[in-house]
DNA sequence: GATGAATGAGGCTTCATTCAT
DNA sequence: AATGAATGAAGCCTCATTCAT
C-alpha cells in the first residue's frame, strides 16, 4: 500500500462520510418541517435552515422537493419495516394473543418515537400531492408495509385457530383502523399515558371481535 | 302587515332565492374540486369554472377560501349530523344490537353518497392548512360531530348493559376506527359490493369486542 | 336587440379591446427586451416592468417564456411574411432585375423598421435555447418564411431567363447570405446611410454572380 | 548554468507540461459543450465532467466561465488565422482567382474539421452574453480575424485589377455573407458532399459579382 | 493543485385576492 | 351583484463560484 491508497482510502471516505452526515441532517429536518408544517406547508427554505444548510445543498442531495419527501418516507419505512420484522420473528413460538398484544406494542412504541413520522403518514394516507409519475414509492407505501406485516400476523392467527378465516380480508381493515385511531388520537390530543399501554386493550378488542368462537 | 311590506316579502325573496341558488352552486362546485384536487390543490379558479361563475364572485359569496371550505364542511356537516340524529331517534326502542348496526349503516351510506365530502374529511383530518385563528369552524370539526353521536350511541349501549362500561372512551376511538378505515379503503380501492353491507360485520366485530361478557 | 344584448355588444367588445391592448403592449415591451439583453438575457420581471404592468399578468397573456418569445417571433413573422408577399405581388409583371431590387428593398427597409426584430431573429437562428418539444413555431422559423419566399423569387428569375438553373439551391443561400451580411453589420456597426439605398448594390452584385451569362 | 539551474530546466517543464495537458483537456471538453449546448446552456459541471476532472479545478486554470470561454475562442482563434496567413502566403504569387478559391477552400475545410468551433462562431457574433467589461477578447473577435484576412486578399484582387475597387467595403462582407451562409446550412442541415467542394462555385458566383467588367 | 460539497443570488412560475367596469 | 384581468407575494429550483480538505 503506497501512500497515495493510503491517502485515499482515508480522504474518501471521509468525504463520503460527511455527505452521510448532511443527508441525514436533512432527513431529519426534513422530517422536523413536514411533520410539523404539513406535506404542503413545509417549505424547502425552512427544511435548509433547520439542517443548518444552504437551499442549494438540499437539491445536491435530493433531486426535487419529492424526491426529499419520497426518500425521507421510504428511509423511516425501512426502520419500521425491520423493527416489526423483528418483533414478528421473536412472536413466532408464543400463542397467538401474545404475539397480536407484542405486535401492537412495538407499532405503537415505534410511532411513538417518531411522531413527526406518524404525522407525516397520516397526512400522506389522503394526500393528492405526488404527482403521477412518482419514481417508485408512493409517500403512503409506508402504510402498504405495515398493512402487509399485520396480514402476516393475521394468517398466523387463522392458523393457528386463533381467529375466524371467514372475513379475513376485512379483519387487517379493522386491525389497522384501530391502530391508526388510537394513533391519530394520541398525534392531535396527546393523553399522559405511554401510547404503548394501550397494546393489551388493543389486542384484547381485536381478538374477541375475531376470535373463532 | 301593508301592501308595502307584503310586496317586499315577495321580491325580496326573489333576490335571496337567486343569491341561494349561487351560493348552493359554488358549493356544489367545491365540494367537487376539493374532493378531486385535494385540499391543498383546489384551485379557486376551477371551482369558479366547475360552477359556472367567475372567481370575482366566490369572493362574493365568501370571505376567502378558508371560508369557502369551512362553510363547504359546515353545510355538509348539518345533512350528516341530521340523518345520524334521525338514525338515533328511530332507533331509540330497538334493542341495542340492531341500533349499532342502524347507525353504522346509516353512517356508511351517507358517505357512499357524499364521497366527495368523504375525500375531503378525510384529508382534513390531518391538514394543517387551516390558518391558526380559523374562525369557529375547524374543517374537521364534522367529525367531531360524528364523534359525539358516536359517543351517545355507545352511552346507550353501557346504559343497557349491551357494553361493558369500563374503556368507553376508547370504544368510541375504536368504532370510529373501525369506520373510518372501512371507509378509507372503500375511497381508494373501491369494491363492488354496496359499503352498507358491510354495516352487519362491522357492528358484530364491535360488539363482540365491547360486549359486556 | 333588448338592453342586455345591447350592454353585452358593447361591454364584452371593450374587455376584449383592453385585453387586445395589453396583449400588444406586452409583446412591443417583450420585443424591446429581447432585443436588447438577448434570448437569454430577458427577463420576465423587465418584461413586464417596460410593457406598465405585474409579472402575474404575462402569464395571463402567455404560457411562459418560451410561449412569449414563440408568440412574439410567430406575430412579428407575419408582419414580415405579410410585406414580402406584397412585394412579390406589386412586381409580379416587371422584368427580374427590377423585381430582385424590389425585393431585397422591401427586406432591408422592414428590418430597418424593426431592429429589436431583426436582432431576435439573428441570434434565435443559432440559440440552443428551445425545448424538444416546441409547439409549433420554432423562434427561427421566421427565417423558413423569408427563404420560402426567396426562393419564389429566384424561382421566377429562373423562368424569366434571367438567372442560370443549375446551382439554383446554392443560389437561395447566397442570397440569403448577402442579406443577412448586411443586416448583421447595420445592427452591429450601424452606418449612417439608409441601409434600403444597399439593394441596388446587393441586387446588382447577385445578377451578375448568378446571371445566365 | 550550473546543474542545479539544469534540474530545474527539466523538472519544471514536467509541471508545466502537466498543466497544459489539463489546460487542453479543459479547452477541448469546452468546446464539445459549448458547441453541443450552446453558449448559455454549458454548465461548468458538463465540462469538468467531460474533461475528466473537478469543477474546482476548472477555476485553477481559468479565471471564470466567461474567461474559459474567451481562451478557447483565442486560442481556436489562433490556428484559424495561422490557417488563413499561410494559406495567404502559399497563394501569394498565383493569379486572384486561384488564390481566391484556395482561401475559401481552407476556410470552409477548417470549420468542417472544427464544427463546434464554427458552431460556437455562429452563435458567439450575436449573443449578448458577454458582460461589458470583457477583457480584451470579445468572444467573437474570431471573426474579425476572418474578416481581416478577407480584406488583405480581397485589397490583392483589386491591386490584380481582377476586382473592381469602388464598393470595396461591401465586398467584404458579401464574401463573409456567403462563406456564413454556406457554412451555417452544412452546421444546420448537413449535406453528404465535403463542403470544401462548394469552394468553387462560391469563388466563381463572387467574382462574376465582384469583378471589374 | 485537485477535489467536490456547500453556497446563495437570481430567475421562473403559481394562484389567492383585489377592483374597475 | 357579476365579471375577469391585474396584482405581487411567495415558493421552487439552477448553477456559477467558493473553499476546506
Amino acid at each position: 500500500m503506497n501512500s497515495n491508497s493510503s491517502i485515499r482510502s482515508k480522504i474518501l471516505p471521509l468525504r463520503v462520510r460527511l455527505r452521510e452526515e448532511t443527508n441525514k441532517a436533512i432527513l431529519q429536518a426534513a422530517e422536523q418541517v413536514f411533520g410539523s408544517q404539513g406535506l404542503g406547508g413545509a417549505r424547502m427554505e425552512d427544511i435548509a435552515a433547520r439542517a443548518g444548510v444552504a437551499v442549494g445543498t438540499l437539491y445536491n442531495h435530493f433531486h426535487d422537493r419529492d424526491a426529499l419527501l419520497s426518500e425521507l418516507i421510504v428511509s423511516r419505512r425501512h426502520e419500521l419495516a425491520r423493527r416489526l420484522d423483528e418483533e414478528l420473528r421473536r412472536g413466532e413460538s408464543a400463542d397467538f394473543a401474545r404475539q397480536l398484544e407484542g405486535f401492537v406494542a412495538a407499532l405503537l412504541s415505534h410511532f411513538e418515537e417518531h411522531r413527526p413520522f406518524l404525522s407525516i403518514l397520516l397526512e400522506s394516507e389522503h394526500s393528492r400531492t405526488a404527482p403521477v409519475g412518482a419514481r417508485g414509492a408512493r409517500p403512503n407505501a409506508a402504510l402498504v408495509e405495515v398493512y402487509k406485516r399485520v396480514q402476516q400476523l393475521l394468517e398466523r392467527g387463522i392458523a393457528a385457530r386463533a381467529l375466524r378465516h371467514d372475513d379475513a380480508d376485512l379483519h387487517s381493515v379493522f386491525l389497522m383502523g384501530l391502530l391508526r385511531s388510537v394513533l391519530a388520537r394520541e398525534l392531535y390530543a396527546p393523553t399522559q399515558v405511554p401510547i404503548a399501554e394501550r397494546a393489551p386493550q388493543i389486542a384484547a378488542f381485536f381478538l374477541r371481535g375475531a376470535e373463532r368462537r
